[in-house]
DNA sequence: GGACCCATGTAAAGGGTTACATGATTCA
DNA sequence: TGAATCATGTAACCCTTTACATGGGTCC
C-alpha cells in the first residue's frame, strides 16, 4: 500500500510550524522541504479541504486592507495527533525511477557526445544546489543556534550535501569515462548475465 | 510535460538487447535496471500492445512443448529509431519525494528512538544493496570484459555505489546525532528563516 | 495435496501534473 | 500599459499501483 496520500502529512507538518494559507504553504514548502519534497497548488488546496472535513485543521478568514482575503489554516489537536502518529511509522521504501540512468544504461547505441552534453549540464545544476545547501547550513548554525528544530533541519540538509557531493564525483568520473570510451566487440546482454547468476542483485530489500 | 510515458522506452531498451516475452521483460528489468527503474506486469503488457500498434515492436508466438505459449516481442526498425531518438534527448529532472527526509525534518516533535529504529533498518538495507552492486561490478569486469555495453553498465552501477556509500556515511552520522541530540529552547520555524533570506536555495535548476 | 513457478492479462482506484480560470495590486 | 506578485481554486488527463483472474507444470 504505497498509494496513501502523503501530501496530507507534508501539509500537516508545515502547518505544525505556524498557521498558514494555501499560498503560504506552497512558498514555505519550496523554501524548506523543497529540495526533497514538492507540492503544487492543485494538491494543496484540495487537501486543505479534506483535512478540514476530517477535523485535522481549522481555518479562519483574514481580510487584508490592501489585497485579497487569506484563508489561514491551523492544526487542531487531532491534527497534531495524526501528524505525530504518522511520524512514528517506518517510511515505506519508495520506488526509484532515474531517467538519466536509464538513458546511460542503453547508451552503447549512441554517440557519447550526447550523453556528455547532458551530464555536464546536470553536473552544473548539481554543484549549484550543493553550494546552496552548504550556505544554508552555515547560516542556520550562526543565525538560529538555539532552535529546537535545528538538529533535524541539519540532518536533512546533510543528506543533500552527502549525496550531492558523491554525485559530483560520479559526474566527473563518468564524463571522463565517456570521453575515452573504448567499446568492446561483444554483444552479450547484461540481463542474461545477471539472470544466470545465483543471485546477483535480486530482491535485496 | 513530465507526464510522458517512459515505461515504453524502458521496454524498448530492454528489447534492444534481445527479443523477449512480457514475462522475460519483467525478469530482465529486475535483474538489470531494477535498482533504478521498476516495471510491473500491469505496465508491461499494455505497453507492449501499444508498441505493437505503433509498429515499434513485432511479435511471434512460440509454443513450448512443456509449458504455456510465449509471445515473444522484437524491436522493429522503427522501434530502433524511436529508442535512439529518445536516448539523445536530455533527461527531464524528475521531482523527488523522500518520505524519510520528510519525517526527519519534522522530527523535533518525536522521541528520537523511533527515528533511530527505522534509520538503522534502512542502513542495513542500504549496506546490503551496496555490497551487491560491488560484487556485480567485480563479476562483470572479470566475466564480460569485451562487451560493448560494459562501460555503460558500469556507469550506472557506479552511480549506485557512489550514492549508497555517501548514504552510509550519512546514516552513521545521523544515528549518532540523534542519540545525543540536545534540543534548543527556541521555536522559530525554518520556513520563515529561509523565506526572509535573499535567495537561500530558491529556483536553482 | 499444496506450494511455487511459468505466463498472460484486466479492472478499478487513486494520486499527481498540466492546463485552465479569475481578479486585485504593485512596480517600472 | 504591461508584467509580476498575491491569492484561490477546478477539470481533465495520465500513469502507476493494487488487486483480481486464469491455468498448466513441477517439486516435495
Amino acid at each position: 500500500m504505497g498509494r496513501r496520500n502523503k501530501s496530507k502529512f507534508a501539509i500537516l507538518g508545515l502547518l505544525s510550524t505556524e498557521p498558514m494559507s494555501g499560498y503560504d504553504i506552497k512558498r514555505a514548502a519550496e523554501a524548506s522541504i523543497g529540495y526533497f519534497w514538492q507540492e503544487g497548488y492543485s494538491s494543496i488546496y484540495p487537501n486543505l479541504k479534506k483535512l478540514l472535513s476530517e477535523g485535522l485543521v481549522s481555518n479562519k478568514v483574514e481580510a487584508q486592507t490592501p489585497g485579497p482575503d487569506r484563508i489561514v489554516y491551523s492544526l487542531t489537536e487531532k491534527g497534531w495527533e495524526e501528524l505525530k502518529a504518522w511520524l512514528m511509522l517506518e517510511p515505506e521504501p519508495e520506488p526509484v525511477r532515474n531517467e538519466l540512468l536509464l538513458k546511460l544504461f542503453f547508451g552503447e547505441h549512441l554517440d557519447a557526445k550526447h550523453q556528455i552534453r547532458y551530464l555536464e549540464k546536470a553536473r552544473v545544476a548539481n554543484e549549484i544546489r550543493l553550494k546552496s545547501l552548504q550556505s544554508i547550513v552555515a547560516r542556520l548554525k550562526s543565525e538560529l543556534p538555539d532552535q529546537s528544530g535545528l538538529p533535524y533541519w541539519l540532518i536533512t540538509l546533510k543528506f543533500g550535501i552527502h549525496t550531492r557531493t558523491a554525485l559530483d564525483a560520479w559526474f566527473e568520473e563518468t564524463i571522463n569515462d565517456l570521453k575515452t570510451v573504448v567499446k568492446g566487440s561483444g554483444s552479450k546482454p547484461f540481463t542474461k548475465f545477471v539472470l544466470k547468476a545465483a543471485d546477483g542483485g535480486k530482491n535485496v530489500e
